[in-house]
Parts: C-alpha cells; structure tokens; sequence
DNA sequence: TCTTACGACCTATCCACAACCTGAG
DNA sequence: TTCTCAGGTTGTGGATAGGTCGTAA
C-alpha cells in the first residue's frame, strides 16, 4: 500500500477508524513491560529474515503468535494461533516472554504472555481501548491461517530478539527498573569483514550493496539460489562455479542447469500465484452485497 | 534541466444489512 | 456450566474521488 496515497486518502475524506494497529508504533519503549521477562535463545537462522522476497501484506496485522519460516525457496513470517490462543494481542503488547523453537528446516519464534491482565488502555494511550478490544475480540476466528505483518516490524522485533540473546546484550533488557528499553545492534564491522575476507565478496555484484536481488536477475537466473543454512544465506549449487573457477564436469552442470531452471521455473511461479487478492471470509455475506441494491454503487435500502 | 499538462493507474471510502460476536442474566 | 437474548461489530461489492506516476511537450 502507498503510505502516502493513504494519507492524502484520509485527509480527503472522513477518516475511517482504522482497522488494525501497528504493534511497532505502540510498542515504545517506556511502555514495554520487561519485569519478569523470560527469554529463550532463537538456535539459528535468525539473519535470514533479511531476504523476504515476497513484500508483505499490510492487512491482518494483529494476531495471536508471530511464527517466522523458511525453507529453501521462501521466508516468510506468519501470526498464526496454532497453540490454541495461549498468546494474545494483550500478550503481545507485554512481550513477556519470548521463546524461540527450531525443527528440521523450520525455526519460530512465539511471542506469548505470562501477564494477560496487563493494561491495553496503557498501551494504546487510553484513546483506542475500543480498537484494541476489537482487536482481541478477533482471536481465533482463523485458527490456522497464514498472516501477513508488516517487514519493517518483523525486522525490528528480530533485531531486539538477536540483541537479546547475543552475548553482549544489553542487560537492561532484563533490569525491569530500568525505563529505556530503546536496544541497538551493534556491529563489530571488522571483525566481521575479516572473518568473511576468505569466503568470497559480500556482495552479490561485488561492486553494489546486496540488497533484495531481483529474481529476474541473470545473476539469479543462471543457477544461485538462496538458502538458509544455520543463520547464513549460502549459494549451494554454484557457488564454487562462480567464486572458485567452476565446478569443472559439463554434463553434471548441465544436469544441475536443468534443476536450477526448473527451482527458479517453480519459484516464480509460487511468487505469481501468491495470494493478493481479497480473501473472502464469509461467503455468505458476498451473496448478500451482491444482492443487495445499490446506487452508484453504494448499497441502497431496500423498498 | 525544470515545469506543466495529461492520461492511466491505484485504492480508501461510501452505503445497507445480515451474519457474527460478546457479555449479561 | 450451558443456554438465551439483546445490542454492538464486522464484512461484503461497485462506483467514485482524488492522489500518484510516467511521459510528452
């Protein structure tokens, strides 16, 4: 969505009470409950996050339990209530306790309460109350669906995750007397530049800053693919052909020419049939608008 | 290079009302 | 604990307004 066509969108016209809330706008550090605070060490895969190739959907923004995944041909994150509603918008806001679960190829993160009872109206500024029942009184209504939650947040949420259980977290973190819970990552810029110095360049095109690569990308469509191996992106099947002079069998790299394009065939098409529609929740209420009379298109009562 | 005009595109908003949800008794 | 009921909330589609973007002059 345009941020700034929805603002310019509200200025119009009667702003609409909004929908969903934005956890990171509420969640300022003051307000953040940390006594008591229980956290678990994520195992692995946390720098992953970064490539989310898939932009995420605004909606659904508020859910009962942010799950994170990744396979080898995706990341993604999710707000699902698989653990039977144990974590709540009222849990989330608390944060109170963060644990972390990993298996096989798939890592999640739940983020759930020890203090259901905290106050909402606290941490909506005692001006939204109504929207943050609202938003409670919606649990569970989908009990297993996909979520989608803004990146700019999960990013954020996982940079307060890897301070917390990096070794050189910051201990106020866990000091609830302590009222400034703003954390920073900071990195140790050589260290790491010297520990990568025999692995290749960082970056995809050594000349330009890696950001999100552009599936459309020769570089891409001739054989790298990304995948999340214990916390690090790795380039599995040509990493040697492109960093240490190739891999030497033709017939084998065309064998594996074929997979890639095949991966790369199913990737695109994954990312084409991704969901952007509207999803219907009740069809029975589309039956109904649809039959109910309208002017220009605004519904009408009936005679 | 900057400004302006224009068309194409995008999307929040509006409406009524049945379904759904919630809390009280 | 379960049921009932009243009242509040949500979700639904098509048209529209008005902002954004890209292009040409």
């Amino acid at each position: 969505m345009n941020t700034r066509r929805f603002k310019s969108r509200k200025s119009r016209t009667r702003a609409k009470k909004p929908k969903f809330l934005s956890l990171r706008l509420q969640l300022s550090p003051d307000e953040s409950k940390t006594a008591g605070k229980q956290t678990e060490m994520p195992t692995s895969a946390d720098a992953c996050h970064q490539l989310d190739l898939f932009p995420p959907h605004p909606e659904n923004l508020v859910e009962e339990k942010y799950t994170y995944t990744h396979d080898q041909d995706n990341v993604a994150y999710f707000f699902s209530a698989g653990d039977g509603g144990a974590s709540t918008l009222t849990g989330l806001l608390d944060a109170s306790a963060i644990t972390t679960s990993s298996s096989n190829n798939k890592n999640s993160i739940s983020i759930t309460s020890l203090s259901p009872s905290a106050s909402l109206t606290y941490a909506y500024g005692g001006q939204n109350s109504e929207l943050a029942r609202t938003a409670l009184r919606n649990k569970e209504r989908e009990p297993s669906e996909e979520k989608w939650v803004y990146y700019s947040e999960v990013v954020e949420r996982k940079v307060k995750e890897e301070e917390v259980t990096s070794g050189a977290a910051d201990l106020r973190w866990k000091d609830p007397s302590t009222k400034t819970q703003r954390l920073s990552l900071k990195l140790d810029y050589e260290d790491i530049l010297n520990a990568w110095s025999d692995k290749g360049p960082l970056y995809i095109h050594a000349e330009t800053p890696q950001t999100v690569p552009d599936i459309n990308d020769e570089f891409l469509a001739h054989g790298v693919s990304w995948g999340c191996n214990g916390g690090s992106w790795t380039v599995p099947e040509m990493a040697g052909n492109i960093y240490n002079g190739g891999i030497g069998v033709k017939k084998e790299e065309e064998m594996k020419l074929g997979q890639r394009e095949a991966s790369v065939l199913r990737y695109k098409e994954k990312r084409q049939n991704r969901l952007f529609a509207k999803k219907i929740r009740y069809q029975v209420r589309k039956l109904n608008a649809e039959k109910r009379p309208r002017v220009k298109g605004r519904f009408v009562k009936r005679d």
